[in-house]
DNA sequence: CTCCGGCGATGATCTGCATCAACCACTTCA
DNA sequence: TGAAGTGGTTGATGCAGATCATCGCCGGAG
């Protein structure tokens, strides 16, 4: 396993015209706050599986998704994994301010991110009082995942879980502008049952059970949602 | 099944010596602060078993538990229960800033609660950076223990439930100063097993195979963990 | 070209927890 | 004093999903 990725201190185009700009905390920021900001971060690229930190590290800086889809997961002792959420593009991590990661984040594919020293980031935020709404924006909306995923992993059956996963992942895609005819799944089944709390050989069947219904189509790299209302009913728990 | 509680205007003394504020958002305001937000609030009580709001209804208020413990919990359309989280002194409800309530929550035995527009509350709030940064805290907080929960949910077995569910309300309990030999659980069985995605016969029957494992000692209202080592490791995932 | 390793699908079997059904201890109320 | 309700425990049985095993596909290395 890899432990550390490739980083580079390579620059993109300045965070001006940051495609996640609009999706990220730095959406609340003016020109004038958004140089200066940049002045404190960093981008740094990772590659595929790489991991950007481990939980139970001590974590020293912030992170905001610039490009590329990240796994957000816990590892008990014994090595069950728990998939908590992908990151996506303009997510924030480290809204929890403990000293230590809470959890490991590794990429899916190719990732680019924005980097700030968490000291940094406190001084610069304390007194930006549009930066925290924004941040608590953020964070009310991840806990409020969070919470639809405890409902997902407590009282719903494996076909209910993978519709959920498909709507939610739709959604979450189309938040930021990414909507199509197909569904790009670039995790693995192995990530999904990680995630869903279930094992690989259901996700499998589930999803095939799904086809040989005509609900929806598989390819490689994703699905097409060929009766989108009947995900969605299964999806809230109706039948 | 009982709607809406009793309320009453009834102040108690004053915020200033509040037993919640050390918890709750109060701790970042200082005398001034935190006379001007008790201007803005009042203070509201519920009988056991009354519904504080409802998931879906308009959300027009934010709560701070003063008293007394609720249950945080979702509904599938067919009436299956997901309990997110028990609130507790000093839990904030609503960091989630969207209209609608994501969820519900009713009080277990009496509870007290200050109530504050969520109007009132923002304009208060969004040019004093150290209670937004409280409330980052909080939330971060809350979204580390819903993390947690999600690997509880997704990744462990019934005896690990049961005991990572004994240990966290210890340690919750504790961060309120309520420690002691013996663990009180005012909630029923049918709450904790809708908190930890089980049925009522499996809680009942782990904490018997618990109790003749001499792990823990069962009483009207709580427990005893005889072997709190045994329970902490049950709760770690290891064997 | 073949070999190999990663990934996904699928069949057979097993099992942990749900489901169904009593039953008990208390409490409330007639 | 007993009938009915509430909350919890326990036993018997069933099933959804885990586990174990096999197979096929595809892409990269030699």
């Amino acid at each position: 396993m890899k432990i550390s990725g490739s980083r580079e201190g390579t620059h993109w185009q300045s965070c001006h015209d940051c495609t996640a700009r609009g999706f990220a905390i730095c959406a609340a920021l003016n020109n004038t706050e958004l140089r200066e900001l940049a002045q404190l971060s960093r981008h740094v690229r990772f590659e595929s599986g790489a991991t950007v930190f481990a939980q139970a590290n001590i974590a020293t800086s912030f992170f905001s998704v610039h490009k590329g889809i990240l796994r957000i997961y816990k590892l008990l002792p014994d090595s069950r994994r728990q998939i908590v959420s992908f990151a996506l593009p303009g997510d924030f991590l480290g809204l929890s301010t403990l000293p230590r990661h809470e959890f490991s984040a590794d990429a899916i594919g190719r990732v680019a991110l924005c980097q700030v020293a968490k000291e940094s980031f406190a001084t610069f935020s304390e007194n930006r009082p549009r930066l925290l709404c924004r941040m608590m924006e953020l964070a009310g909306r991840e806990l409020a995942r969070a919470q639809e995923h405890i409902v997902l992993l407590g009282r719903r059956s494996a076909e209910e879980k993978i519709a959920s996963f498909l709507i939610g992942w739709r959604d979450r895609l189309n938040g930021i502008g990414r909507d199509g005819e197909i569904l790009t799944l670039p995790m693995k089944r192995l990530d999904i049952a990680d995630h869903l709390g279930l094992t690989i050989e259901t996700v499998s069947r589930t999803f095939s059970k799904l086809e040989r219904g005509g609900v929806i189509q598989i390819f490689a790299g994703g699905v097409v949602l060929l009766d989108a209302a009947r995900v969605e009913s299964l999806s809230a728990g109706v039948s």
